[in-house]
This record gives structure tokens, C-alpha cells and sequence, in this order.
DNA sequence: GTTGAAAGCTTATTGAA
DNA sequence: TTCAATAAGCTTTCAAC
């Protein structure tokens, strides 16, 4: 039984992360109803998780849309040589750049993938050249453009339901 | 000049966003001062974000791999018929399972790109059979299996920098 | 180690100017 | 918009389990 086994997490925990990680403006009180504890046991328990890495950060999501980028782009990039130094300075040019909002490294036959959001079809013509086209070691990019963003947020599957209630 | 224009968005709000979207635990008042506003008027302007969607929500982000998920893929789905009852079936299957963090409608040679989170091999394998073995609509798939998250956020790109400080 | 309750402090929110 | 007052939430302390 290969049991995830999150280490040191209880359901107490996994409860009050699936909440926060859909909404983390619910008071501690609130949580606290939820899971049956009292919100002082929450911020405890709350405070733990962000400070261990748990929880990696606290935002707000915004609509790229309405703040001028309304198109988005899925990046499949192969590089030539896998050599680190080369893997690694691509990381961090794809990684630093603003329009990059996520960059996986990937096995198979592609070996990035990025996901990109820009304000018109010029803004991400000018992206390849200044990512792809002056990066020798990128050998070719195929583009994928988005025409719906059927599940865009962050939420992260967690392995345990409520605990019970009394 | 196509300028993106956000529609009734100012310089402060903006400001505002480009904080919020990497922490919005900030304190209105610590808002206030870094964009020279009260914190009243601070609060007014994220309440009437939130209204008007500009702001999609306010999340924990969760580290899949402390919550038993330690692996990620990418996954490309390639369909063999675009009719709209069959796409609107496969988006609503995609983003109906929990292990679906991301699911993209795009253009090219790819259908679908979907982000999964997964324990193991064995559970992504059960994945696959039950979103795109059992979907007869699904033509073929191709599993990218990301090795590194370098970006991993939703933070978005905004258009404009702080307003000046005094 | 953990918890819940109460205190004091910080922040959010509302209304007046 | 700012300021001021109230309401609400956060955080710490403490006694107890």
C-alpha cells in the first residue's frame, strides 16, 4: 500500500488546506467551526504549515484579462544541447521574464513548457525573438494558443476529506 | 498604439494587484503606504476588484508534493471530433477530477493541455484510462513529466510599475 | 506534545466631513 | 478622498489536558 503519507500532516490540517486553497480570506473562526477546533488551534496549525512549506504563499488572483493581457499561450520549447549551464541559463531567462507565468522543465519531447500570457499577437512575437531566437541552445518552440481556460487556478488536490463532525 | 487600456483601472490600482498578487496578507494600511493612499481608500479599490472580477479570488497556494503529490505532468490531448457537445463533454470531464489542476482549450496540434498532479505512476496510469482510454473521443495524448517546477504561480503580468512616491 | 479561553493588539469596515 | 469610531479578526498568554 503505497500510502502518500504527507508527512506530519493530520486531517485536521488537510481539512483547513482545502479551504484556504480555495479561499483564504475565511477567518480562523470559521475555520475552525469547520473542522472542529478552536481558531486559536487553527492560526496555530496555519502558521506551521506556512512557516514548514506547506503552504508556499498567500494571493490574490487576477483576471489577466482585464489588465491587458488578454491572450494566453501554452509554449512547448526544445533546447539543442541538455548540457546544465545551458538548461539552467534558459531557466532562469524564462523564469525572469514578466509575460512567463509558469515554466515546467519537462522529460519526453519537449523540454520546457511555459505558459504565458500577453496583450496581442505582437507582444508574444516579440517574446519569441527575445526568448527563443536569441537563445542559440532553443532548437524549435511549437505554440499553442488558448482559447479557453477551462481550469486555471492552483488548486491542489488533497488526499483526505472533512473530519468528522461531532 | 494598442495601448491595453484596462478598463477603469488606474495606476493605483494596479499598484495595488502587483502586490496582492504575490501576498495578500499586506495589510491595507501597509498598502496604503506603498502606493500613498489611505488604507480606506485602499480597501475601496480591492472590494470594487473583487466585484467586478478583476480580482478571481484570494488563495493559499499548496506544495502538491508535501500533500502526497509529488508529481506533475503536462499532458497534451489530441481529439478526433471538434463537435461542440463532444468538446464541451471532454472539458467537463477534465475539470470535473480532482487530479486536474489546469486544463487549457487551444489551438494546434494539441486539442487539450492539462496540468495533473498525481502520487504516483500508478495513479496518473489510472488517470489516463478513465479521462482518455475511456473517452472514445480522445485520438491520442502525450505526457510530458515535469522534472523541475521553475514557475509554478498564477501571478500575472501587470501592465504599469508603482505610482510615484512623494 | 496538544488543546481552548481570554486578553490585548492589529486590521477591516463603516460613516461623516 | 481622509479621518475617526466601531466591529472584527489576529496573536499571544496561560492553564489544562
Amino acid at each position: 500500500m503505497p500510502e502518500p503519507a504527507p508527512e506530519g500532516l493530520d486531517r485536521f490540517d488537510l481539512a483547513i488546506l482545502a479551504i484556504l486553497q480555495r479561499d483564504n480570506t475565511v477567518p480562523h473562526r470559521v475555520l475552525g467551526e469547520r473542522v472542529n477546533l478552536s481558531a486559536a488551534a487553527v492560526h496555530r496549525r496555519v502558521r506551521r504549515m506556512e512557516e514548514s512549506g506547506v503552504i508556499i504563499g498567500n494571493f490574490a488572483a487576477v483576471d489577466p484579462a482585464r489588465v491587458g493581457q488578454p491572450i494566453t499561450i501554452v509554449v512547448e520549447v526544445q533546447v539543442e544541447s541538455e548540457r546544465l549551464d545551458l538548461l539552467d541559463a534558459a531557466k532562469r531567462s524564462f523564469a525572469a521574464d514578466l509575460a512567463v507565468q509558469q515554466c515546467y522543465y519537462v522529460t519526453g519531447e519537449a523540454d520546457f513548457v511555459l505558459i504565458v500570457t500577453v496583450a496581442s499577437m505582437a507582444d508574444y512575437d516579440a517574446l519569441t525573438r527575445r526568448l527563443f531566437f536569441e537563445n542559440h541552445n532553443v532548437k524549435r518552440f511549437r505554440t499553442l494558443v488558448v482559447m479557453d481556460r477551462i481550469k486555471a487556478g492552483l488548486a491542489v488536490q488533497l488526499p483526505d476529506q472533512n473530519p468528522e463532525r461531532i
